[in-house]
DNA sequence: TTTGGCACTCAGACTAGCCGAGTGCCAACC
DNA sequence: GGTTGGCACTCGGCTAGTCTGAGTGCCAAA
């Protein structure tokens, strides 16, 4: 029986090699490339045995070996470290954020920021608004009966809906509507926000009853998730890079990245800011990005997750490198939302 | 001297099938395909002369003819008719928009429509800040010495930024400079706010004028068109189906597709409300983009223009449904965006 | 358990030959 | 003069055959 420890080197070194060199590796490689104190027979052993458990295959008889999805799942779990970012990186990083204007432009330029860093796809979502409070309702006033209403929550997002009202609205009316939204709904947890406007028309006097009715169906609507939540894209050119390492076509890939709802789901539900979430390869359940990896990570606070991003890349990237990039952008942008 | 009619007709021929093929067409195939009532031989003369004057070429001795992108311009130019969507095309991009809740919602259900009737990416911009005018200005006060200011322009597009300021305020302090703000800037154009906002201090007490001046100074900033203006792409998988087609790497279309100040300023400056602007091929002043055609087209009233959108794709593209396609979307979402 | 040796496999690269779509040109025709 | 049929010619793409070498699997010896 072959040593387990160097069937994990073995395992190791095909990783690496084969993410570097892109190139099915084989045996006598290995020991060129690596120490491992061993002849070339005796890795083959150790590799006839790794196959056999399925972590490593055979593009064809007379190839080298090319770790499996299951064989990069053992690398990140167990063999990978965090390669920490050089200092430069890391300024580097900061800097260009810290340049932003407002929330989209923070999220606009950590993505491409993290495309460039990895380079491969990234992707960021934006602070899921049933997870943050509302800091202040703003009515404003359009129209005798035209009233837009602006949502602003403490991570900094802006929803805003254009409405009708059933009657003529004077300046005082509008004061007033806006003061009783605000007291009631203010630092309220948008998740928890449904119960407290549904008892909001029965706090103003008959006549503005209906008015308060529809404004209240527009704040619902608001404040409810929306189906097409958002998201951001960026460095989708780099997935041209490595093309031939999808078995899907590129093409799907790329429309696995525009279905944001999905995408959104995906990277909500699977990236918590306390770990990072890799899924390789057939592990994922977004069908279009069954032959790429996902390394995501939720940013925020750990009691008060605001968003996640991540890199999607072909299943052959390098995890350790791509690990710390995620982890530190998400890391920064948590610090930096909220704080404002 | 062969008929230019006829030659024009073998043009039309060639691109059509070129378009539909995907293959390069010789005359035999033109003259089964068209009744041009005269024999292979004769298309064969009126071909080597079309070669000549530059409007078509060889991949190699023994293929059929390929337009060049002179020969693309000259059909769009002259040859090409816009062929008009059908009725439930219509009522099907009616319908999908006009379910949109709000600009970001308009213009992203826009780009998807186009892409997808199109089947090529879609660009959809923003409406330019500098050509809409202000139709609101609130002041939240989030903080003793912090305020958010919010822009709503009539064109629904929202900017917002936080500030702290030097004193702390009161709640009518915030009422009496939102006032001053309205009263002066509603209703005025953008593009003519500077002088405006830069009288503001001078209006009001002594002791808000330092908040009033760092107020203005946010609001030049968030008034003048910010640097990374907004676009939305859409319908990028569509290019991997026409990879083949791109003499330049996929990549480097996609990336030219991330450069959105590029992207911009080029849908910006050459789509007028009053007619399809189309660049075929190397005619295209973005670099990236030599390789493809794009079809593009401002949306807004004649006088107003407010943003613009186009399709990108292959020069090998069916125009006249391209343009049609472009066309009823800008005119839709014109329309609509005139009349929120 | 490790190692060197050896037969075996097979993708990829290279070559040669064939096929046929399509051209260019020319002489004849209307 | 423009149009046409005929014909020789070109050349990319396909197929089949061959060769090479990297890499394997297995075995017997250390």
């Amino acid at each position: 029986m072959a040593s387990e420890d160097r069937k994990l080197d073995v395992l190791r070194a095909i990783v690496e090699d084969f993410v570097s060199t892109r190139e099915p590796v084989g045996s006598k490689a290995i020991v060129e490339r690596h120490r491992l104190g061993v002849s070339a027979a005796t890795v083959r052993n150790d590799m006839a045995q790794l196959e056999d458990e399925g972590y490593i295959t055979h593009p064809h008889t007379s190839a080298g070996r090319i770790p499996t999805d299951k064989g990069y799942r053992l690398f990140v779990d167990r063999l990978s470290t965090l390669k920490p970012l050089s200092a430069a990186e890391r300024k580097a990083i900061e800097k260009f954020i810290s340049g932003a204007v407002d929330l989209d432009d923070i999220l606009r330029r950590s993505v491409r920021l993290l495309a460039q860093v990895t380079r491969q796809a990234a992707v960021v979502s934006y602070p899921s608004l049933s997870r943050s409070s509302i800091r202040h309702i703003e009515l404003v006033h359009l129209a005798a009966t035209r009233v837009m209403t602006v949502v602003i929550t403490d991570t900094g997002r802006v929803e805003q809906r254009v409405t009708d009202v059933p009657s003529d609205l004077e300046a005082n009316d509008i004061a007033l509507l806006r003061t009783v939204l605000n007291t009631a709904l203010s630092g309220v947890k948008l998740a928890e926000s449904a119960p407290v406007v549904a008892d909001l028309p029965e706090q103003v006097d008959r006549p503005l009853r209906p008015t308060m009715s529809i404004l209240c169906t527009v704040l619902l609507d608001a404040l409810v998730e929306p189906a097409e939540s958002r998201i951001v894209i960026g460095g989708a050119a780099n997935l041209t890079r490595n093309a031939a390492d999808f078995t899907q076509s590129l093409g799907s890939v790329l429309e696995a990245l525009e279905e944001h709802v999905v995408l959104l789901r995906l990277i909500d539900e699977s990236a918590h800011p306390d770990g990072l979430y890799v899924s390789i390869g057939e592990e994922n359940e977004v069908e279009g990005l069954r032959s790429t990896a996902l390394v995501a990570i939720g940013y925020g606070e750990q009691t008060n997750r605001l968003g996640g991003l991540g890199v999607v890349g072909p299943t052959r990237m390098d995890y350790s490198a791509n690990m710390s990039a995620v982890l530190t952008v998400a890391r920064y942008i948590g610090r930096l939302l909220s704080t404002t």
